[in-house]
DNA sequence: CGAACACTTGACAGCCCTCAACGTGAGTGG
DNA sequence: CCACTCACGTTGAGGGCTGTCAAGTGTTCG
């Protein structure tokens, strides 16, 4: 229940703009490179966050190339760099296209305690909105890459573009209800479920395995994100394992009984 | 640690629309009486949630009037009374006007989770913006009094006020951060002082006492908001009194020693 | 006055945290 | 190739915080 974060120095804070024109400098400066591979205009980032706002609503060829403009690719980002800091300005939000985003907290006792895992096609950064400056740690856990968007810019372009709007409120609203499902006071075992299966779910949506996949990211860093001991998720994972229900070999993790595992979990995620 | 809605049926579901033309009827019906005492078309809701928008962002008459045709004066509701439900369809937010709004679920078993208390100047329903429905229940604990907002209204508003979206955005992105804020793994005793002062700094912002208030819920409630049993928050508050932090008769409440419970509440509400 | 309810108080137990030690795998340098 | 280091993970023993159960008190209201 002890962990700061890491001492690297990382790559995050402010650099020079490059040739766009953008100023924007809270996440790494965007790569060159993926900045001019969008071949297609119209489907540049299949895995995006925003792109089903964009066909949901019929979005037409100039808002499209107005978000095409808009959005920076960054990355890759290795293991360990910081996307921002509590502090630093708050000037954008970013979708993950590829990678494991946690973001955290330190409080005064010097505990970590992690808000969320973002994975790709999730968005980080919202609840910086509210304030000036971003009110947690973002960190690449694995290697990352990120769409970014400058936060006012799209927020003008929501004005012109109802269905950019929409979007935005609804990832801001889904927030407001993720943040409070693992509030409640679960047992370990069923948070542990809770994360296993909220984790199958969303990797499975990505086209990921549902019932075999890794755990990207340490023992200690799950057990700050579900409020438990690292020796309890340690503990549990075996006693799962005992029981059939899943099966772990190091940061591998096999779901085996997946009904089980969803009745352990219901509550937690609301049926 | 037990605790279920109120079987109270309520006058909440859908009534026929009246004279303003408006279909909108998740909220209890407006009523007429309080729906044309806007005297003053510029100041006419000064405890609005809204009303610093309007400020900050020098409103152009035209907007505000626009606003001012949006809003709905609901109330006043009886305690007991349910403002929505769980799965009823989501068309509206409100702002608190008067009273004490509490927002919960029920768990599988029976066990009653209270995600918010809500006081006059907060807004509810914002979590029902992703999904067609409200993902929870929401309840005057005492007698209430709302400013009812279409949300599909606002949203059109939003595209073309500026100041409005911005102050959206804000309400969202800020309670992202609340529900943030009591999901770490807190003692019984910096969880209850976290409460208090909470509340203490709200009342206040509001014109209250900041040192001696009446608590609107009872117990039971504070419990489930806190994840505590009832007889915790009855043992903490006796314990807090007999070392002289605070007084407490039946539901009255003296901050005495704020230092204290700022310091015991610090790690919770993060400074 | 009696019933219902909110709240309090006490005894006890259980879950999970703490502390400590050990095991394991990856990377490093000899 | 092997010893070493170090981070990560596991396992065990013990204890504290808080939930559960039970009973009692005080207040409100019919």
């Amino acid at each position: 229940m002890h962990r700061c974060g890491s001492p690297v120095p990382s790559s995050l804070r402010p650099a020079p703009s490059h040739g766009g024109g953008v100023s924007e400098t809270t996440f790494p400066r965007p790569n060159p490179r993926t900045l001019a591979d969008d071949g297609d205009t119209l489907r540049f980032c299949s895995t995006c966050a925003f792109s089903q706002a964009c066909l949901d609503e019929g979005m037409d060829k100039r808002a499209l190339m107005d978000l095409h403009v808009l959005v920076q690719h960054v990355g890759p980002l290795q293991p360990g760099t910081h996307l921002f800091r509590e502090g630093d300005p708050f000037e954008a939000i970013a979708a993950v296209r590829a990678g494991t985003v946690k973001t955290y907290v330190v409080d005064p006792d010097g505990r970590e305690h992690v808000l969320g895992f973002h994975l790709p096609g999730e968005v980080i950064g919202l609840n910086g909105i509210d304030g000036d400056t971003y009110p947690c740690n973002a960190i690449a856990i694995d290697t990352v890459m990120l769409c970014r968007f400058s936060f006012p810019k799209i927020a003008v372009l929501a004005t012109r573009v109802p269905g950019i709007q929409k979007h935005l409120f609804r990832l801001l609203s889904r927030d407001i209800g993720r943040a409070a499902l693992l509030a409640g006071d679960w047992s370990a075992d069923q948070r542990l479920a809770a994360f296993l299966v909220g984790l199958s779910r969303r990797l499975a949506a990505r086209g990921f395995s549902a019932t075999r996949f890794a755990l990207t990211m340490p023992r200690t860093d799950i057990a700050n994100y579900l409020r438990l001991a690292p020796e309890t998720v340690s503990r549990v994972l075996r006693r799962l394992q005992q029981e059939g229900v899943l099966a772990v070999d190091r940061r591998e993790v096999e779901l085996q009984d997946r009904a089980r595992l969803e009745a352990l979990a219901a509550p937690v995620l609301r049926g």
